[in-house]
DNA sequence: CTGCTTGCAAAGGCTTTGCAGAACA
DNA sequence: TGTTCTGCAAAGCCTTTGCAAGCAG
């Protein structure tokens, strides 16, 4: 996996880059997150980029936080997920796939899409069309 | 449909049976609750169950309905979907089946089983047994 | 009786907002 | 210079909790 290290320009540029084709303005801050973001492609909380994100460096405030990641979202940079209803959940890989999850670790991991095939043959309601299919397998403990 | 009224003493004991046979004691309370999620076939959030259960007769509380409707969704009697972050939603149909979702105003309607066919290949995590599959499909407005 | 349940209000936790100052173009 | 963004704290909202009174069995 191709590490970004915010501190090294060559990434910083990536990063910026991306954040401009998908018309964001690249602050700053909104650097440091979304470098938090794509070091490692993860499922992270709101707080926990927060916690990643100051980990180094000049802290970035909560607020704009959940700003950026909302509208990383809203921009298409990362997919926002909704396994339970206590936090939000971020996942920086945008191409479809799938999801597992345990409830009792709050843990998430993907499900390569190849994995699962889904055939659907409903029609949405009218006026609407599909936007994208989440499909998440709850676990439990063994036994 | 069977229209479920909980005044009539008929309804009433089926409620209950039901309650029972998912080892839930019906209190006067949880017997109301349920009456309004199995009225109708339904997706509502607990403010929306509040606000019919209290429609007619003695009002629930608060905390008892979130209690409740915990309760019954642990039990198996009602299912909880987290199609959004804002609240939770709660489905009086238990049988495996999916969901269509429309962010912009917040409805929920199913998607019938018999249309979406799923082929996993994917193991579960070690440990860990699959406890169900919730296909979530999002909808934005045509064009 | 004895334990579970209810209700009220207050607290909790995640997220958003208001507004002044800072950064950007 | 005008617009956009940030940060802090406070507010908002859904949900849970603490505890005394009430009900079920």
């Amino acid at each position: 996996m191709s590490q970004i290290d915010p501190q090294n320009s060559e990434h910083r540029k990536k990063i910026v880059q991306l954040l401009r084709s998908h018309g964001i303005s690249p602050t700053v801050q909104r650097v440091k997150i979304a470098s938090t973001m794509l070091l490692r492609p993860m499922h992270l909380s709101a707080e926990q980029v927060l916690a990643l994100t100051n980990q180094t460096g000049r802290p970035v405030s909560k607020a704009t936080v959940y700003n950026s990641l909302g509208l990383f979202a809203r921009k298409g940079l990362i997919r926002e997920l909704f396994v339970d209803q206590e936090r939000a959940f971020y996942d920086s890989s945008t191409h479809p796939h799938h999801h597992f999850y345990n409830p009792l670790t709050q843990e998430i991991c993907d499900i390569d899409p190849k994995q699962v095939h889904i055939n659907m043959n409903a029609q949405p309601p009218a006026g609407t069309e599909i936007s994208g299919i989440e499909v998440v397998v709850h676990l439990q403990p063994k036994e």
